[in-house]
DNA sequence: AGTCCACAGGAAGGGCAGGCGA
DNA sequence: TCGCCTGCCCTTCCTGTGGACT
């Protein structure tokens, strides 16, 4: 208690945090900010299309835009409604049902988890639309995770829904990490969710520099972190294809690490402790929450690779039988275990890449990137949620 | 040039749970 | 309570495929 915290505001450093200024994104910002303007003069924008790899910025500048828009009509008086959605939510806007259902409730009409058909749910939410009437923006973030699942007929639905409904402004801004993922498109949904592109470039080290500068004035005491420890952060992250998010976990979780030990200041040795851990966390959360038969294939994967550095499918099937069997649970199909690798693969869990091995067939190759302690805790960790 | 392996991965559908409305 | 709907997990059946081998 009589110690001086390294923290001033730790929360300057997560991902809620909206800061005062936002670095390297005027053109971005100025961009989304023509785009949605017309809704200020009652007229329907046009729908746009953000793509940008994960920490650009994106989601950060979409709802500084957004808040700005709102703050204004309302002090003129101009109605204007805006529906954010992050599409990877499980439960809750990860199925085209659930989607509908989550953006009627925020318009304040009602739908049941369950139970009605899609059709119904779609009425409902138009009339709901309807309704409140005016200007609505609906952001769609990480729509691509969406459509992935459940394919491009929502959004065929939603464009046609822009142009046909009666008294409403309504404008879709889609929000993706996958720079490939139009291609996926039907042409009719594509150029009419494309209306308008911005695009969000990978910060640089520099840039990184002056966003976490600006971030540990704000989050650390004076003088509690070292400008080395800093650089650093910016240096990794820009390694990892200039991802901020990651960037001001890592100075976050740097500054824990240090105030847990007890020491001064943070410095660059902090950074790389942090670094490890992040993988870790990251790995063991996702591990726990894994239903029983996943558990089985990364315990599985897990175990094969201790020992050598890549495994194949069939490999995995056979040892994957084997635990079963100590567990005295009836293994899957090897259909199913093949979905299961490429989910694991998805989570970047385990890297799993199709291979032809020529006469020897076609399978996938499994490897691991982690450090030997990571691996081992994961492993131990799998070993007792499964009881082996 | 043709064969053939060991899967990948698409399609269809079963069975169960959760939920709604009549 | 019953009929119906969706979501989810899984199986069965099937076709497709890259490239080493013959």
């Amino acid at each position: 208690m009589n110690k001086e915290s390294i923290f001033r505001n730790k929360d300057a450093l997560s991902i809620k945090y909206s800061p005062e200024k936002i670095y390297h994104r005027d053109e971005q910002i100025n961009a989304l900010s023509r785009i949605l303007a017309p809704m200020l003069r009652n007229e329907k924008p046009s729908n746009v299309f953000i793509y940008g790899l994960t920490g650009t910025g994106k989601t950060l500048v979409t709802t500084y835009v957004t808040t700005n828009l709102e703050n204004f009509t309302i002090k003129h008086n101009i109605p204007l409604k805006v529906l954010f959605v992050n599409c990877k939510m499980k439960k809750v806007a990860d199925t085209e049902y659930r989607l509908l259902a989550y953006l009627s409730s925020l318009l304040g009409e009602g739908v049941p988890a369950t139970g009605l058909p899609t059709d119904e749910v779609y009425r409902r939410f138009y009339s709901a639309l309807e309704n409140i009437g005016g200007n609505v923006v609906i952001v769609l973030d990480e729509i691509d995770a969406l459509v992935k699942k459940v394919g491009d007929e929502l959004l065929y639905n939603f464009t046609r829904m822009c142009e046909t409904i009666k008294d409403v402004n309504l404008s879709l801004i889609g929000i993706s990490n996958d720079l490939s993922f139009m291609e996926y498109l039907d042409a009719r949904v594509k150029s009419s969710l494309s209306e308008e592109e911005i695009i969000f470039p990978p910060y640089n080290y520099e840039q990184l520099k002056d966003i976490l500068f600006d971030r540990a004035m704000v989050a650390f005491n004076p003088g509690k972190i070292d400008e080395a420890a800093i650089t650093k952060c910016a240096a990794l992250a820009a390694q990892e294809h200039g991802d901020a998010r990651r960037a001001l976990d890592l100075l976050r979780i740097a500054g824990e690490i240090a105030e847990r030990n007890g020491d001064e200041r943070v410095v660059e040795k902090h950074i790389d402790l942090a670094e490890e851990k992040l993988d870790l966390d990251r790995m063991s959360e996702a591990a726990r929450v894994l239903p029983k038969h996943s558990k089985i294939v990364l315990y599985t994967v897990l175990c094969l690779l201790r020992n050598r550095d890549k495994v194949l499918t069939g490999d995995i099937q056979k040892y994957y039988e084997h635990i079963c069997e100590q567990l005295g649970v009836r293994p899957l199909t090897q259909r199913r275990i093949s979905d299961i690798i490429a989910e694991l693969d998805m989570q970047g869990l385990i890297n799993a890449s199709v291979i032809s091995k020529g006469r020897y067939g076609r399978t996938r190759e499994i490897t691991l990137s982690l450090s030997k302690a990571t691996h081992d805790k994961i492993l131990l960790q799998l070993k007792q949620e499964l009881d082996l």
